[in-house]
RNA sequence: GGCCCGAUCGACAAGCGGCUUAAGUCUUAGCCCUCUCAAGGCUACAUUCGCGGGUCCGAAUCCCGCUCGGGUCACCA
């Protein structure tokens, strides 16, 4: 009679190899008390989600904070879904968000001593596993086709009792070893099951470091761990990997927690010790159809792809925020607190942890990204919507390299002081706001654009005092005195210099200074709405003003 | 449907049995200030913590049931 050693040995002739040698190649990491290892384990089948991010996030975050290892692995076990240059993208993606890896997988290469970091090249790993369970009875061969299971599955379903590949339904667990040897020999297609000890009416307590004991049913099913391709499924690769790359602590979304008592089960199964669990909250949208909370979808959201965020202009350090706060409460606090701050400074917690997931608020967004905005130096915002403009907008990335030194006075316009400006939200809001300064950009939008001049204001007044005022331009002058030579300038036109003077007696005067500064603010940028007027005319210069003053006065 | 996780303002949330006639931030609305705008200042917005029961002198906070929302039930991760 055959023994499990040698059904062990007909799967696997070529593994000579044990854990034994494994325990050897990979030992135990030597770090400091408390580090914490943590990875980033994303399958290459796309661009980098939200979701992912805010997990890599975290576990990058917990790694740094315990001065422990965050590594990235790459979990390409699924030839199906693989995209070919997404293993490479998400990195370079992360890296854009400020989150690289300690170790692991690089897109080009990898670092680190317990890789290869690649699922896809880790077979002699798995297999040697494996081949450990066969032998302790753990694992078997399953010769099922996929129209067994799917028959299986009906008669569960008519029968009303929980579908899967468990206990007496589990009809390659019950032959014996001859029988298996045979059929392996006789050259049936198979795929390796862990064998299941567990029985679902049980209850097992496992802790999760966010939400605490967990009372979840115990795990019965006998899961697919070798797939007919020769490689692992996730479950199993988690265990070889994360055992044998020292992970500590696990980071992933909460979706996982249904699959916790497979792990478990499986981590028992080999006498290893299982990771901390940290179960996250999963980001969610409102279905613009049903109007309900659901996860982030890859295809209905743009919000999905951290692209997205990107390209719509968001700060880079201002979108991390804002998953800072989705992840703990209290950052946004501490952000107040210290709004300058290191981002590095603030401690991550589990127990500052929200249970349900967020439903993505892009106002939130734009409220912390306009924060940040508002509150970097010239140089910084400059630096920032260079490198933004070089990819997703032209006529800014103009602006920026053909004159600098006007860009950062433009956008230093308020800036740098205790209040300052806060005009943007993105880098996407620069160019609209700006473009007025730019004389060829200016004769355009003088050209299709009708001047919101106040219509009670007759074009004779306007031409009149907007000639004066070039006539008397006198940009020396310091704000304050600049600011009265306007209002006399009002006088003279029939404007009062005071606006309790004009709501007393309006049909007495053609407006008041407000409304006669208004019209050159329009003349010289076609549109009522503008920094102040004062630092406008200073960039502009007095040339360039009058330039534009006589156009506006030719059309009156 | 089974199992699991969860439930405080429109959103994110504080709250951990008495200090809560429920913080703060975003949103929204109004007022003030202001050369326009962006801001800034002030004010308003949950008599109530999904619902119903219990425990207790006392519950948003503990327990039970229900309801609702989410997740999961693959040779995908």
């Amino acid at each position: 009679m055959a023994t499990s050693k040698d059904l062990a040995d007909l799967i696997f002739p070529d593994v000579k190899e044990t854990t034994k040698d494994l325990d050897k190649r990979f030992p135990p990491r030597n770090l400091p008390e408390g580090a914490e290892v943590t990875r980033f384990a994303p399958s290459p089948t796309g661009f980098l989600h939200t979701g992912s991010l805010f997990t890599a996030m975290v576990a990058h975050k917990f790694a740094k904070e315990t001065h422990g290892i965050y590594f990235f692995r790459l979990e390409d076990t699924d030839q199906k879904r693989e995209i070919a240059g997404t293993g490479m993208d998400l990195v370079k993606q992360l890296k854009r968000f400020g989150i690289v890896a300690d170790e692991g997988y690089c897109g080009d290469h990898e670092e680190g001593q317990y890789g290869p970091y690649v699922q896809s090249e880790r077979g002699d790993i798995y297999k040697i596993v494996i081949k450990e369970l066969i032998k302790k009875g753990r694992a078997y061969p399953c010769f099922c086709t996929k129209d067994d299971l799917d028959q299986l599955r009906l008669v569960q379903e008519a029968n009303k009792v929980i579908p899967g590949y468990y206990g007496e339904y589990a009809k390659c667990r019950h032959y014996t070893i001859d029988e298996e040897i045979e059929m392996i020999k006789a050259g049936k297609p198979y795929v390796i099951r862990f064998k299941s000890k567990g029985n679902h009416l049980n209850h097992i307590k496992v802790h999760d470091e966010i939400r605490g004991d967990m009372d979840l049913t115990e795990n019965d099913q006998d899961i697919v761990i070798l797939k007919s391709d020769g490689l692992p499924t996730y479950h199993f690769a988690h265990l070889v990997d994360d055992h044998y790359m020292g992970t500590t602590l696990v980071t992933r979304g909460e979706e996982w927690i249904s699959s916790l008592p497979i792990h478990i089960e499986l981590f028992e199964a080999m006498g290893w010790k299982h990771p901390k669990y940290a179960h996250l909250p999963v980001i969610m949208i409102n279905d613009k159809d049903t109007g309900n909370k659901r996860k982030l979808s890859k295809r209905k959201d743009p919000e999905a792809a951290t692209s997205f965020f990107l390209k719509a202009g968001y700060p880079i350090q201002g979108f991390i925020e804002y998953l800072m706060t989705i992840a703990n409460s209290n950052f946004e606090a501490w952000l107040m607190a210290n709004p300058k701050g290191n981002m590095d400074d603030f401690n991550l917690s589990f127990d500052k942890f929200s249970l349900d997931g967020a439903l993505f608020d892009l106002p939130k967004l734009n409220n912390i990204s306009k924060e940040l905005l508002a509150n970097m130096d010239k140089d910084t915002f400059t630096a920032q919507a260079e490198e933004w403009a070089k990819d997703y907008d032209p006529e800014l990335y103009g602006y920026i390299t053909s004159d600098k030194a006007k860009f950062e006075r433009i956008i230093n316009i308020e800036r740098e002081q205790e209040k300052p400006r806060k005009d943007y939200e993105r880098f996407s809001d620069v160019t609209p706001k700006i473009r007025f300064f730019y004389n060829d950009q200016y004769d355009k939008m003088l050209k299709a654009a009708k001047l919101p001049f106040n219509e009670f204001i007759t074009p004779e007044i306007i031409k009149a005092f907007l000639n004066d005022f070039v006539a008397t331009l006198d940009l020396t002058h310091d704000e304050s005195t600049w600011f009265n030579d306007m209002k006399t300038l009002g006088v003279k036109h029939g404007f009062a210099n005071d606006r309790k003077v004009y709501k007393a007696n309006p049909s007495q005067y053609n407006g008041w200074y407000a409304d006669c500064i208004s019209l050159i603010r329009i003349a010289i940028s076609t549109s009522a709405q503008a920094p102040k007027l004062y630092d406008v005319l200073e960039i502009l210069g007095k040339d360039e003003i009058a330039r534009r003053i006589n156009e506006v006065v030719a059309t009156l």
